[in-house]
RNA sequence: GCUGGCGUAGCUCAACUGGCAGAGCAGCUGAUUUGUACUCAGCAGGGUGCGGGUUCAAGUCCCGCCGCCAGCUCCA
């Protein structure tokens, strides 16, 4: 059994967002069987008792207690699940022998997993729609009923759900003797509530996508049907949320990829980036950055091998926990693993010769070239990829330095998300049950960790039992300007490989120490992060960054002289300019410019020419007069040299977190 | 890996129920010498992802593989 990207739980900081199973090899249930008959539309809105309806005839529904004084999450929550049911009652007409399995309320929507007789198209979407429209207009009043286990095990047995048995039996194992159901019109389901007071008070909703989804998210378990939607308090909200979704869509940064020319996928090397000049131009400049900041904070860099024999990791442990992700090559009798990670070789750098605690702490930094064998349905643009480098770094500290190290990696952290204009979240995650070393150790690592972001004057929240076995540590997370979150940092304490790799420094009395071990990694992956850069700015980078920082346009042929002049002044720079010297109207070059989100677009043509100036326009504001070019040449050359974030970052609301709307206290 | 969808020119996409593979952009050639988001004309470009099969005939139907996209976080 095996977890994707779950190497943040084991040595070695890789960002996780999602977890999947490797499949341990249970068939799954068939979902695209054609031949089953399709049921006549229930055309009266159900009207006719659904089996659901007919078993739970003898239960005493009473009317629906709505909370009051809810906020207004607590409201949308109760919006959402309420419309899942009106969903599911929809789906039920159209397949009476659907399977339920749970129909939550989730961050901006709700869904509900149902195994149905066959799959799902978009088509069937509207119809769903169609259908959950009649019944909201028909303003069925949410009933609730208590009901004791057995009954309930009778009626939904009754009714072939097996998977509301299942949950059934889980609230058993909790001791509870009763459950709730809740009834609308022909539908009933175990629910703990509670809902809107009729499916009229569900107005503002939208089916938003079909998907799959194991049930309990276990691989292994039968495969059920996803449907996913959105609703919410006023048609504004769901316009609102609706264009939210479309601007993520065209921010999507495997099509910016592609419209800017950045980088390419090639199905000959599924899940490795091909970067283009450009792109190329992007990522080079970060790297360069991260090493000038690696040489200011007092890092040392080292450029490690890329294959090693098993033994290393059988020694780190990952041969035993993270074969399945990595990539073994067999050549005659000897077996060879690309390396999916830096700390091993790091420590063998580390052991390589007697350390003192003069040396501590010893900050050690690798860029290599990473590859994970990542399964084939997890890879996704540059956000999960196979083959990557991180902005790794290993720092070995002794437990008197751990605060004060952990203070300098956090200030890192500060200087490269302000960076970009991104606001961070952060979360320390302390001792789990199962840990090894001493709970001394670890009590005191976590009072460091905490005196640290104490220090830092920063908020953080505590996942307490969160951390890794070998030790405790703080994740953090970026909000991009659409409001989404992304884990792309963190640092973990490491207690165990240094007793892996035997580890040690003299200390002052002439005795040998076991050092602590700092594992982190800011950008985290650098595709990942160039990744969520473009979708964050829309693909229009600050100049320094951009892969051509300016453009000249002549007008004419007339002026390619004066633009080469030009050109290659900036260039002089270290500035990355080029001449547009198609034979092109000027009207097509600069829309051409746009489109790339070229920062600087330097138009010149005789008047130009004549009087030593250039006539500016730039991609955030637009034409400017025109002006000397020592003034614009000054200007490029700050804004490259202080990083400035010199792009128009719109910021899009973020919906469930929005303060009280005045609708707010209709009643629902 | 699993479920579903998709794969046609460099890119974006057409081709009704199987019946002559098309367009725009990009590219090339020529003309044009242009003042802030597309100048005109011509040319070239394809065993329709790969491998099998059905058929008089396959881009289209069937099987297998590869790749891409979405879902596999929220658990009454």
């Amino acid at each position: 059994m095996r977890r994707i990207g779950s190497s943040a739980r084991l040595l070695g900081p890789l960002p996780t967002r999602q977890r999947f199973l490797r499949p341990p090899g249970r068939p799954l249930q068939a979902m695209n069987d054609l031949s089953a008959a399709q049921p006549e539309p229930a055309e009266q809105g159900g009207e006719s008792p659904s089996l659901l309806a007919q078993m739970a005839a003898g239960v005493a529904f009473a009317n629906n207690r709505v909370p009051e004084g809810e906020t207004r999450a607590q409201r949308l929550h109760r919006l959402r699940h309420s419309a899942a049911h009106v969903l599911a009652e929809a789906v039920l007409q159209m397949f009476p022998e659907a399977k339920f399995g749970a129909g939550p309320a989730v961050e901006n929507g709700f869904y509900y997993d149902i195994d149905l007789p066959r799959s799902l198209v978009p088509a069937d979407l509207e119809e769903i729609e169609r259908r959950m429209k009649k019944i909201i207009k028909r303003g069925w009043p949410f009933a609730a009923a208590q009901v004791p286990l057995d009954e309930a095990r009778q009626l939904f047995g009754g009714a072939n759900q097996g998977y509301k048995l299942e949950i059934l039996d889980k609230i058993a194992g909790r001791g509870e003797a009763t459950v709730s159901l809740f009834r609308q019109n022909q539908f009933v389901d175990l629910c703990a509530g509670p809902h809107v007071s009729s499916t009229g008070k569900l107005k503002f909703f939208k089916l938003t996508k079909l998907g799959a989804a194991y049930w309990q998210n276990k691989a292994g378990n039968p495969m059920l049907q996803r449907v996913y939607g959105t609703a919410w308090e006023t048609q504004e909200d769901l316009d609102a949320y609706l264009h939210f979704l479309e601007e993520a869509k065209k921010r999507n940064h495997k099509r910016l990829g592609e419209q800017l020319d950045l980088f390419h996928f090639h199905p000959e090397a599924p899940g490795a980036a091909f970067w283009t000049p450009r792109g190329f131009a992007v990522l080079q400049t970060l790297l360069s950055y991260w090493r000038d900041q690696q040489r200011r904070r007092g890092y040392q860099e080292i450029f490690n091998p890329m294959l090693y024999k098993k033994d290393l990791y059988i020694r780190s442990g990952h041969y035993k926990h993270y074969k399945d992700d990595m990539f073994i090559i067999h050549q005659e009798d000897t077996e060879y693993c690309l390396k999916p990670m830096n700390c091993p070789d790091t420590f063998l750098y580390y052991t390589s010769k007697k350390r003192s605690f003069r040396e501590l702490p010893l900050r050690v930094a690798e860029g290599g070239i990473l590859h994970r064998n990542e399964v084939a349905g997890a890879l996704n643009g540059l956000f999960r990829v196979r083959q990557f480098m991180q902005d790794d770094a290993h720092i070995f500290v002794m437990p008197e330095q751990v605060e004060s190290e952990i203070f300098e990696v956090l200030d890192i952290v500060r200087e490269v998300y302000a960076l970009f204009g991104m606001s961070w979240s952060l979360t320390l995650s302390t001792r789990p049950e199962s840990f090894m070393g001493e709970a001394a150790l670890w009590d005191q690592a976590e009072a460091d960790l905490k005196a640290a972001l104490d220090k830092t004057g920063e908020k953080y929240s505590l996942d307490v039992g969160g951390g890794a076995f070998y030790g405790p540590k703080i994740d953090i997370r970026i909000d991009d300007c659409l409001g989404r979150k992304w884990q792309c940092a963190t640092i973990q304490l490491d207690f165990q490989q240094p007793l892996n790799f035997d580890m040690k420094y003299t200390a002052s009395d002439n005795t040998p120490h076991r050092p602590i071990v700092i594992h982190r990694a800011i950008f985290g992956s650098f595709e990942r992060f160039i990744g969520v850069l473009l979708e964050h700015t829309g693909g229009a980078l600050p100049t320094w960054l951009s892969p051509v920082q300016a453009v000249v346009v002549p007008i004419s042929d007339k002026s390619l002289d004066y633009a080469w002049q030009i050109a290659k002044r900036l260039q002089s720079h270290g500035l990355r300019v080029e001449v547009d010297d198609r034979s092109e109207k000027m009207g097509y070059k600069i829309r051409e410019a746009e489109m790339l989100k070229t920062p600087y677009m330097l138009v010149v043509g005789e008047k130009e020419a004549e009087t030593g100036t250039v006539s500016v326009r730039t991609y955030k504001d637009g034409a400017r007069p025109q002006g000397s070019v020592e003034a614009v040449e000054a200007e490029i050359c700050d804004v490259v040299a202080r990083r400035v974030f010199d792009v128009e970052v719109k910021p899009l609301r973020t919906f469930d977190s929005e303060p009280e709307s005045a609708a707010a206290d209709d009643e629902y």
